[in-house]
RNA sequence: CCGGAGAUGGCGGAGCGGUCAAUCGCACCUGACUGUAAAUCAGGCGUCCUAAGGACUUCGGAGGUUCAAAUCCUUCUCUCCGGA
């Protein structure tokens, strides 16, 4: 079977797939006006942040996140595992969050408030946001952890699964159309892990497939450290595990280069913030030959701009001469400079459209080079 | 004219005998960013040497005291405040 899209309640998401991330119940910077016309076909909020900061309940009785966001096409919903992961991470908060079977607990640090995140209760306020695609709670496995704790890790994440799956059948019981339903098979770098990881999961049944973690050498769900980098052998390997039927999600990722690399080896779906953070921090994205540094898989290519930076002073030319986005036809390199420098909201816009419009393009180029 | 305060690197502003090429902030230069608690963070920012490190010239001007001065003394120039 050749999967070309995914449907959902809100239309067919073609494949692959870039969601960018609306964590806090936005794309920081932009409107979902300037979103959809970036050519973006689906986004991704975060349970825990909306709960905490929107409601959950809130939405549900407002009619759900579609309406609320004035947003009409598919959105997935993270499930906070990854959120309170980062809690446990930083130092700061060390000791006070805590993971057992029942579930995570954690303090919000905006707060100090002590909640309790469960498989059930994140089911239930995806539930509540009407998502497209909703996520299993899930346990990420932290870097120098013994092997021991790194399989408590996995039969955790297992668990949660298991109930998430319970909890979401039992919620959507009644329901005509149902939203899709996706696990994260975690592991760290160790492939032994990965593969007991992914044949539980599969074993429980879920529509699609997530790689969990971080796939990163340095980041802090890897132990190895000798090398930098995205890990495509691991990437590669987990794709492996997953039948061809499921979706496939690499959550996460990434650049553009690691995106082309990770739909060739399989995987349908990804999500990252990097085209939207590092607009507002000013790295931007263009065609090949037009910036300062050009990376580049297969036959894809693309170069990266610091458009704060002095080089592009005097610069009249649009950020991209192949880009069509209002970023590219309205303002030069030399006043987006400007804008950006001064931290200008209009800056901040400009520079999110143009990346998010060339991340739409870019998968538009995979789909057409790299999918036949 | 008298009395008082002060002049520090692009700017603001510390320092008041050695550990000062001089805290810090801003500005400036460069880099990082991968399921966003990041409109954030890191490094650089007198000159020269590839770097560890070293050499040289700086704290309004000119003299002086001292082994040693941005720091003390004399004087000049300028600025600010108060009084005629």
């Amino acid at each position: 079977m050749e999967k070309t899209y995914i449907p959902t309640k809100h239309g067919n998401l073609t494949l692959p797939a870039f969601m960018p991330d609306a964590t806090y119940g936005s794309i920081k910077a932009v409107s979902f006006n300037d979103v959809q016309k970036a050519g973006v076909e689906a986004i991704v909020t975060t349970t825990l942040h909306i709960e905490q900061k929107i409601g959950s309940l809130y939405i549900k009785e407002f009619g759900g996140l579609h309406k609320f966001f004035g947003w009409n096409k598919p959105i997935l919903s993270d499930s906070g595992g990854w959120q309170v992961f980062s809690l446990i991470q930083s130092k700061r908060d060390k000791g006070k969050n805590k993971i057992s079977d029942l579930g995570c607990s954690f303090v919000d640090p905006a707060t100090g408030n002590h909640s309790l995140l469960t498989p059930e209760s994140s089911q239930v306020i995806q539930n509540n946001l009407s998502a497209d695609i909703v996520t299993v709670l899930d346990n990420p496995i932290l870097g120098n952890v013994s092997l021991a704790e790194r399989k408590e890790c996995i039969r955790i994440n297992t668990l949660w699964a298991k109930r998430s799956k319970a909890k979401f059948i039992e919620l959507n019981s009644n329901v005509k159309e149902k939203p899709l339903i996706g696990a994260v098979i975690q592991g760290g770098n160790d492939y032994e892990l990965r593969k007991i990881s992914a044949d539980e999961l599969l074993e429980i049944d879920f529509d699609i497939y997530n790689f969990g973690g971080m796939p990163l050498h340095t980041g802090v769900t890897w132990l190895t450290e000798s090398k930098k980098g995205f890990y495509h052998e691991m990437l590669e390997y987990v794709s492996g595990l997953i039948p061809s039927n499921k979706y496939k999600y690499a959550m996460g990722v990434g650049q553009p280069d690691d995106i082309a690399f990770c739909v060739d080896v399989g995987w349908d779906l990804f999500d990252t913030v990097l085209p939207t953070r590092n607009a507002r921090h000013g790295l931007l994205y263009v065609s090949e030959g037009q910036g300062e540094q050009t990376k580049s898989y297969k036959n894809l290519a693309y170069d990266t701009i610091h458009i704060k930076t002095e080089r592009y002073k005097f610069d009249e030319k649009p950020l991209d001469e192949n880009c069509n986005c209002e970023a590219c036809t309205t303002v030069s390199r030399a006043y987006l400079r400007h804008l950006l420098r001064i931290n200008e909201a209009a800056g901040l816009r400009l520079a999110t459209i143009h990346n998010l419009t060339f991340y739409s393009n870019w998968m538009d180029k995979i789909r057409k080079t790299l999918q036949k």
